[in-house]
Formats: C-alpha cells, sequence, structure tokens
DNA sequence: GATGAATGAGGCTTCATTCAT
DNA sequence: AATGAATGAAGCCTCATTCAT
C-alpha cells in the first residue's frame, strides 16, 4: 500500500519556511534552503502547494488564523477589554517564548503590502476587531472617537512590535 | 579636476530605489529596474556603492539619520514631551503626504531584522531615546518605569504603523 | 503459478502513450500523465519498460511491425504492385479513420532521427521493400533505376504525409 | 561606448539550436546545451527572446521563409512548373550539402504540429502553392483534381523526406 | 567617467525513477 | 504484484555584477 502523508515532515517544512522567511527576507528564504533546513526533498514540497508563494501565504494565513481563532474564544467568554488586552499580550509573549520565529514572522509579513491576507481571513479580523471595539465602547474602555485600526494596531501590532525589538 | 558627482542622479536613484522594493520587496527590486526607473546607467550605482545590499542599507541609514535630526533638533529646542510627540507626528504625517514611499520604506525595513542599521546610526537613535525619556521623566509625562524601547515604539514606530495601515 | 500479465492494462498503456506524444510531444508526455490517462499505477509501467524511451521505442516498433506485417501479407499473396498500393493506401486510411493517433504517432517518430527502429525492423523493412522494387520491376510497374527509398517514400510515407496534413 | 551586438553570435545561436533540436528534439536541445555549442552565455539567449519555445519557433520561421522567398523568386521568373521543380529540389540538396541539419530541422517541425507556423507564414506558402498549382494547370502539368496539398507535398515534403531518409 | 552588453551562479519547478508498503 | 509517495537531478529563466568600449 502507499505510504501515508506524514504529518510531521509538514510541520518541518512550516517551521523551516517561517524560520528562513524571518532570518533571509521572502526572496532570500529559497525553496531548496527550506527543503534542507526540514531535511525534505525538494519536490515534496510541491505536492502541497504549487508555488513558493503559495506556501508562504499559507503559512500567513495559518498563523493569523490562529491568532483570530484566540481572541474570538477570548471574545466568546465576555470578558472586559481591558482583560482581553492582557490575554493578548501574554498570549503574543507566550509565542515569543516558545516560537520566536512565528511572531517575527507574522510581524515581518503584515508591514509587507506586497502579501495580503486572504479576503476571508481580513473578514475575519475586521469582524473581531468590530466586536472589541463595541466591548470596549459599551463601558467606556474605548474612547468614541476611535475605530478598528486603532484598536488592531493597539492590541495586535504594538505588543508584536514590542516583541520583535526584544528579540 | 575634482570628480564632479552629478548629485541629482544619486537622488533619482535613492527615489527609485525606495520605490521599488516598496513595491517590489527587497528582492524584486532589480539594480536594472531601479537603473531603468532612475534613467540611470546600471553601471552608474556601482561606482557609490559595492552591491545591492549596501545601497539599501545606506538608503535605510540616511532615512533614518534623517528623522534622527529632525528629533535632535526638536530637544535641542528643549520644548516639552508632549510638544516632541506632536511635532513627530506632524512630521511623520507630513513625510507621509509628500513621500509616501519613504514611510513605507522606514517601516518595512525595520521590520525586517536582517537589514540592520550602522551601529553609529543605533547609538545615535538610542541616545536620543535616552534624552526623550530623561526629559519625560523630569516632568512626569512618562513613567519611571518604561524604558528606551517602549519610548522608541510609541514615538516612532505607533505613528508608523498607523500612516502604513492607511496609505 | 505463472506471473499473469493484464493484457488490457498493457493495451490501456501503449493507447494512452501515443496519444500523450503526439499530442504533446515526446518530452511534454510525461510518465505520470500517461499513467493516468491509462488508469494504472506509474510503477506498473516499470514492470515491462526500463524506463520511458524503452517504452516509446517499443510503441514505434510495434507499430511499424504492425504494418510490415499486412505488407508481407499481400505480397505472400502475389498481387501487383498496383493492387498492393491501393491496399497500403486504404489500409493506411482505415488506420487513419479508427486510430488517427497511431497514424500521427508513426509519421511523427520516422522523422526524428533520434528514434531509430531496432535492427531486425530495419532488415525487415529492408527486405520487404526489395520484394516490391522486384515485383515492380519484373511486370514494368517500377522502372529500373528506383530503389529501396523510393519504394518506400511513395508507398508509406507520402500517405502518411497526406493524411497528417488533413488530420 | 557600449558594445555592439555581435551578429555571429546569433548566428552560431541559430546553427546551435537547430543542430541540438535535429540530434537531441525539442526537449533534449536544452537551452545550456545550445548556449555551450553556440559557445555563448545562458543568459545571452534570453536578449533575442523570451523563452526557449520561441527561438524554436523563430527558426522554423525564418527557414521556412528562406524556402518560399526563393520560390517566390521562381515564380516571378514566370518559368514552368517543371522548371519550378527541378530548380526546388536543387535547391533543396544543396541545403542538404552544405545545411544538412537545416533540412532535417524544417522536416522534423513541419511533420509535428505542435509547431505551427505563424498566420502570416501560412498565408504566404498557401499564396505560392496557389500560384504554383494555377501555372501548373495551364499548361496541363497540373491534373485538375489536384490541390495544394499535393502541391504542397509532391514538391517539399517529398524532396525533404527523400533526403531525410540518405542523411 | 559612463554605459549597457555579456556573463553565469543560483533560484524555482518538473518529472523520471525508486522503493516502502 | 501493484501502488504512488518521495526523491533529486536537470531544465528554464532571472538578475547581480563585471568590464570592454
Amino acid at each position: 500500500m502507499a505510504r501515508v502523508i506524514d504529518e510531521n515532515k509538514l510541520t518541518r517544512i512550516y517551521e523551516a519556511a517561517i524560520y528562513q522567511v524571518v532570518e533571509e527576507g521572502y526572496c532570500g528564504a529559497s525553496i531548496s534552503s527550506i527543503a534542507r533546513k526540514a531535511d525534505v526533498a525538494v519536490g515534496y514540497l510541491y505536492r502541497f502547494y504549487p508555488g513558493k508563494r503559495e506556501l508562504i501565504n499559507h503559512l500567513l494565513d495559518i498563523s493569523i488564523n490562529e491568532i483570530a481563532n484566540e481572541l474570538e474564544l477570548m471574545l466568546n467568554r465576555i470578558i472586559s477589554v481591558n482583560e482581553i488586552v492582557v490575554l493578548l499580550v501574554d498570549y503574543f509573549f507566550d509565542m515569543a517564548k516558545h516560537r520566536p520565529h512565528h511572531v517575527k514572522f507574522i510581524y515581518q509579513m503584515l508591514s509587507q503590502s506586497r502579501f495580503s491576507l486572504s479576503e476571508e481571513r481580513r473578514n475575519n479580523i475586521r469582524e473581531l476587531s468590530r466586536r472589541v471595539l463595541q466591548l470596549g465602547q459599551l463601558n467606556g474602555a474605548i474612547g468614541r472617537d476611535y475605530g478598528y485600526d486603532e484598536v488592531f494596531i493597539l492590541m495586535v501590532m504594538v505588543p508584536m512590535e514590542y516583541i520583535n525589538l526584544n528579540l
């Protein structure tokens, strides 16, 4: 019978790709260097993605999704904005501790306009920001004249910035 | 006879390089595309820089220096931290209006660890942050438990983040 | 127990290979595309041939052999050259109607010097051409100053050319 | 001043490309092997053609054009079809003698439907065939029931076939 | 000094072939 | 025996860099 897909290999590719992109940039992260670091044949990569760009884009998507899911869980427990900020920052610090390259990866990608999220993911983020904003404005934690952007920057980007500066 | 350098050509190269890096990323910004956009021969570029990396790194250095000088001027006039924040944000918005690619360029480069500033520039920035911190803590505008990083992030990175999100 | 070879699968491989070579050329006809079209596993192919080249070469050999056998049957019935020409052209037109890709395949392969027939097959063809020539020159249907080549070109290649141009 | 284009290099590329295609087929004729044989850098090829396919297609176009021009000259001198056939066959034999690979190249490419001539070239050929047909039917050299295809096959393809078989 | 033609290392991708299951 | 996941050599192409003019 045919061999089964080794999930572990895929994980290694993800780690390697993120590591290489952070260390060398999108272009510097050559497919062959990723494959080598993941201890996988070059061709193996192309079984899952039609090309390099799709691989990296998917990784960004996965990573953002992870954060979005975390935030959604928090919002569903209807805690206050203040608590959410604390939890989110904790979450980022935890990620920085265990997977420092992931934080850098997300941060880098988000600041390069060429790598945009999928429409779906973007809507997802916007919806969550809206919910945070609503929650914060209800009990006065967030002033009336702030919008989604401010929420996103202060809750997501600033913590990441801080972490990046210190990594 | 002294070697005459056409400052105009150099400026065109800088503009073109920054534009291309922002639009296409470091790798996408090919030397030939930069030269073409700057209306300069490819070889001309190599009279000033030994390679592509050095050119881009220098541009980052120049750009940061520009901001540092601006901040230094402000600090020399010994205005309050509050005023400095206002002036600095104004300065960034002005840059965003007249040279939007420059803001993006600096922001993008700073979030990519592999493009580091020169030691000299880094010291420069640190010294300025120290002075701002001192000034702020003197009159209580900045709390005792904040450090350089926080000053830098809040005064430089957050405004840039905001601008980038809206450009 | 004797190894049972599924003749049907083999036939499907032949058809698929010929089809793909005609449509995409030798290189464009990838082993995996052939296997997919034949609904056979890639590895199965390698049970019969050590490689791609051998498969294709064998197909050419088989195809030519088929024509040679046909011609031989005709010659054994000692009919005149004129009749043979008619029968052969009929045969080609029939093949063009029912298996158009086969005609194209043979035609294409014969015009590419690097796909040579096996020594055995070549001798076979030459012998048949000799017999046709002899037969034709006996009753004056073919002039004294023609040789094997002319016979082969006029009886085999020209009809094929015509068919190819019209397929 | 910038170096001037070396026409000789281009000619070497043409020869090398045709040689390699004939010897190894379209796919076997790798860009690097062509460049090596032409004693030219790989990148040099891409100054004239966007890719391999365009190079080979252009070579076919050039080659066919050459023959078409020759035929046109003959037709303009209003000689008889018989004379034209003789001249054309002479021309092919001459080509076979001095540039044997060119004949093979044209023959191979024409028999592979995937490499079609440009619309312009095809019209050109058709027009010339029409003129030959007209001329031949005027003085009875060509029977009433023949068409373009027959003219083309007999005057161009058969001679080529013959040459190919003997090269 | 300036130019841009020429080079070739290196990147992305494909696919013939192998071999564990 | 049959399968198809996995491999990696080799192909196409780009582009940083050099250097003759």
